[in-house]
RNA sequence: GGGCGCGUAGCUCAGUGGGAGAGCGCUCGCUUCACACGCGAGAGGUCGGUGGUUCGAAACCACCCGUGCCCACCA
């Protein structure tokens, strides 16, 4: 008890670790594979990268699955939150290739095995970092079954899933156009590009026709890839052009006849209405070139340089400089006819940032509209449900104009493709083929296909493993918005085709929580904070400090704790997106620190021989009952409703408007009195009020929960037992007339300028105060005792008003100013109601229920202002 | 070009048809034996604008202004 006794502030930094201990240590994360999916809860982690560090997202989408874990736990259910972290290609192997070269060594030296060697030992030595500030957190997951999408198992899974696709026909290899990311040197899919608005210049160059009679103009903004260009293409219906289709231009630098052809494509109003065609280099004129059998030729290669195809002159030139080099060489035989500064949207790798080259490459494809359909169906019925529903119209949109993925990947960290090629043989298969002269392929997949595996890849899928059974489908899945195509989809799609199930039911797209100046949280920027800073204290970047000084050193975060950060983000998540706000974590501070305090308050006073029970003595005992359910039923609606700041505010309301402004205040001489059945309802009235907010602020409560007599084992594992009061209208009734008489009084008292500590002699002229009176002379410091006295004062009070009679304590003048405000007040709700109520529109036309509570209101306005 | 959001108190945000709310900040008062990271009481809003629907609109509809995001192959 000494630890209670001695503290009077909740302090996180010394508590939590040592909970996050006995969690761990117990194994209610670890279920038994037990039972059916159905009767069971889970959930899967979008897993983290292996490289990736804490950062607010994972702190808040962690915050809102534990939430949900909790709560389903001490729901009785047996509870699994899937664990695991992902191998992140390019990221994984990118950072891996910096450590070689600071070592003056590279991935090329080292040679495939070797490399892929080191990438383990880097994950072995650095991977797990995520996973344990996870559990600084207090996040319950599955700790001891963590997967990775690289283990063995999850290897055999992707092979089969792969090998399988591929006989029915769905995976096929194609030289086709893709999107080429110089900086990782691999072909990305078209989710990984993000469009950037760039200022270029259009060129319009001139293209000598062969007949010797002028020249056809062209505009382009990239035009070093003219090297590659094999026809000219003009809209059929452009009459400036009729007459050139068919005829021949000369491609200047080259010299390569290029026919001009008709193509519907070509917009008659951009530019000359003349367009270069470059089936090699632009998506646009791929496709062209398929329509009208144009060849392919490619003069930038993989390393984003001009290749030897292209005249020697350019060859082994950057884009960027051979676009300097062609210009220069085209104004040089005058071919350039004019050029202009234009803004338009540029292809980016999302993963180097380098300018993608649309290339024409070998590669894997994945066919996506026949794994789409199901797919579709499934949200369309409503067996998978978006919350907040809008996502389900985005997820329906992409995924009906859904094109081929680009599946493989010209890196060596990942699962590389199993299929094996000898001379013009290809073998696709799980195992390598038996023989002579095999040569794998070299490259590995998306990762982004492997993690479309993650909900039962984790449980030992393609097994039948009891995990499986036990755990799949999961129930939720909890993400943020940016990977709806990149990973929900594809999960559902996979899901369905492999498990012939759905992979969850319902999806929660949460909030991104931005900088307080509204810019993206992010460490190159300056705006990102680590959640473990705001935990146990740590460096507040500039755009966080704070609005006024709070504490020796606006340099650093006051360690807050996990509990306030997890319901801080709880608090500050909604529909839409919101800024960070330090504000809402030291409002989560509070309400641990609040919690502490009255439970110290109860804890300390009662007999240690003393067990949990509900034996109301009085009204308000049966009214904190009644509310202890309503906040229950409250709470338990908007956490399964994924309203989680609903929750987070309902749980702070109870805990300080109902529990510690009113209920404890009511009950707190009972206690000192030494009452013993009050000191049972107390201790029913916390313990339920820490399994309440336990699944937001789990370390707090089970650190109180320790010091409850007769508590046994982890409030973790504790299961909601069925609440021992129904809810009590009349409770409810009597109490909320009590505390809007004190408030009404306390208000008075203020502003009559009456001293804090003086008890006014006054008389009670009021209905419903049977039960309550002595409290409400307690709460208003009025001494109703009193015979006799001039009355001075009526401070209207529902079902009444409280007579205050003449004392030294009361300043007439004063009093006589606020009788005239509360007078004026009234008057102005008397005189709308009247207004409305002579409406004869309302009278006829609202329900009655409506003008009947309009009729109460007046009633009793009219009622408190005659009282006056 | 198409789509989806958002605009409510000084700040950050709830509120989706019947008397404008919370936290922080601000003002006044209080060392009341759980908590000064506290307690009590207040001030503060033409709910972006215009028009409409309705007995009644912050909420529903239309348009406009401002702002953010997503999707899209116009050189």
């Amino acid at each position: 008890m000494s630890e209670l006794e001695a503290r009077s502030r909740y302090t996180p930094a010394e508590v939590e670790p040592r909970i996050v201990e006995r969690w761990l240590a117990s194994g209610i994360y670890h279920p038994d594979a037990a039972g059916e999916a159905a009767e069971n809860y889970s959930l899967a982690i979008p897993p983290p990268n292996v490289t990736g560090v804490l950062h607010m997202g994972h702190a808040l989408n962690s915050s809102i699955q534990d939430c949900l874990t909790r709560y389903q736990r001490m729901g009785g259910r047996r509870t699994k939150w899937i664990l695991g972290t992902d191998h992140a290609g390019i990221a994984t192997q990118t950072q891996v290739e910096r450590l070689l070269a600071q070592e003056g060594t590279s991935r090329a030296a080292l040679g495939r095995e070797r490399f892929v060697e080191r990438v383990w030992e880097w994950r072995g030595s650095y991977g797990g970092r995520i996973i344990e500030q996870l559990e600084r957190l207090g996040a319950s997951a599955d700790f001891d079954a963590e997967r990775f999408t690289l283990d063995e198992g999850y290897v055999r899974a992707v092979q089969h899933v792969f090998v399988a696709l591929y006989e029915k026909g769905l995976i096929y290899r194609d030289r086709y156009m893709v999107n080429w990311d110089p900086g990782s040197r691999s072909a990305i899919s078209d989710l990984e590009v993000e469009d950037r608005e760039v200022t270029d210049t259009l060129y319009y160059v001139d293209y000598p026709l062969a007949s010797g009679s002028g020249a056809v103009t062209v505009a382009t903004v990239r035009p070093e890839t003219m090297l590659a260009d094999t026809a000219i293409a003009v809209n059929p219906g452009d009459e400036r052009y009729r007459r050139l289709v068919g005829e021949t231009a000369i491609l200047p630098l080259v010299g390569r006849r290029l026919k001009i052809i008709a193509d519907d494509y070509v917009r008659p109003d951009f530019g000359t209405g003349a367009l270069k065609i470059t089936p090699g280099h632009d998506p646009n004129d791929f496709e062209i070139g398929r329509r009208h059998g144009l060849p392919q030729l490619t003069t930038i290669g993989e390393d984003g340089r001009i290749t030897a195809d292209a005249p020697s002159r350019f060859a082994g030139l950057r884009t960027a400089e051979a676009r300097v080099a062609v210009v220069a060489a085209l104004r040089e035989q005058g071919l350039i006819a004019r050029a202009e500064e234009y803004v338009h949207t540029v292809p980016f790798s999302h993963r180097s940032g380098e300018r993608i080259e649309p290339l024409v490459s070998l590669q894997w494809f994945m066919r996506m509209d026949e794994l789409a359909r199901p797919a579709i169906d499934v949200v369309k019925s409503g067996q998978v449900r978006f919350h907040p529903q809008r996502w389900g119209r985005v997820y329906l949109d992409w995924m009906e104009n859904i094109r081929p993925w680009c599946i493989s990947r010209q890196l060596w960290w990942g699962h590389q493709i199993p299929v094996w090629y000898r001379d013009d043989e290809t073998y696709v298969g799980t195992t390598a083929p038996a023989g002579e002269g095999w040569e794998r392929d070299p490259d590995v997949l998306d990762t982004w296909f492997s993690s479309a595996l993650w909900p039962f890849a984790t449980l030992g899928w393609p097994e039948r493993t009891p995990e499986l059974r036990a755990f799949y489908p999961t129930d939720a899945l909890s993400t943020a918005r940016d990977i709806i195509f990149l990973w929900v989809a594809r999960m559902i799609m996979l899901g369905l085709e492999f498990t012939g199930e759905i992979p969850f039911s319902d999806v929660y797209v949460h909030s991104i929580i931005q900088a307080p100046d509204g810019r993206r949280m992010s460490k190159s920027l300056g705006t990102g904070i680590d959640p473990l800073d705001l935990i146990e204290g740590g460096a507040r970047p500039p755009v966080f400090a704070p609005v006024v000084g709070d504490g020796p050193d606006p340099g650093e975060f006051p360690a807050y704790g996990a509990d306030a950060v997890r319901w801080g983000l709880l608090a500050m998540s909604s529909g839409q997106d919101v800024r960070f706000s330090e504000d809402k974590v030291a409002q989560g501070q509070q309400l641990t620190n609040k919690l502490w305090n009255a439970s110290r308050l109860i804890l300390l006073r009662v007999d240690p021989a003393t067990r949990a029970a509900a034996r109301p003595v009085a009204v308000e005992d049966r009214w904190i009952l009644s509310r202890l359910r309503h906040a229950r039923e409250a709470l338990g609606a908007s956490i399964e409703h994924y309203d989680f700041s609903r929750a987070a505010l309902e749980l702070y309301d109870f805990v300080f408007s109902e529990l510690c402004d009113w209920y404890l205040e009511l009950v707190k001489q009972r206690l000192y009195d030494g009452d013993g059945d009050t000191a049972t309802t107390l201790l029913y009235v916390l313990t339920e009020t820490l399994v309440l907010a336990h699944p937001l602020i789990p370390f707090v409560t089970e650190e109180i929960y320790s010091y409850v007599p007769g508590a046994e084992g982890l409030l973790a594992a504790r299961v909601r037992e069925p609440l021992l009061a129904e809810a009590d209208p009349a409770a409810e009734a009597e109490l909320g007339r009590l505390i809007e008489a004190v408030q009404a009084l306390r208000g008075w008292r203020n502003s009559a300028e009456v001293r804090p500590g003086a008890s006014l002699p006054a008389r009670l002229n009021a209905d419903g105060y049977e039960r309550t009176a002595v409290q409400l002379a307690r709460q208003a410091r009025l001494d109703l005792s009193a015979n006799g006295g001039t009355a001075v004062a009526s401070v209207p009070i529902p079902g009444g008003v409280v007579v205050i009679l003449a004392s030294d304590q009361l300043d007439l003048g004063a009093a006589e100013r606020k009788r005239e405000a509360v007078r004026a007040e009234l008057r102005s709700g008397v005189e709308r109601c009247e207004r409305k109520l002579a409406n004869p529109g309302f009278v006829a036309k609202a329900p009655a229920a409506v003008i009947q509570a309009e009729r109460d209101k007046l009633a009793r306005l009219q009622a408190e202002l005659d009282a006056l």
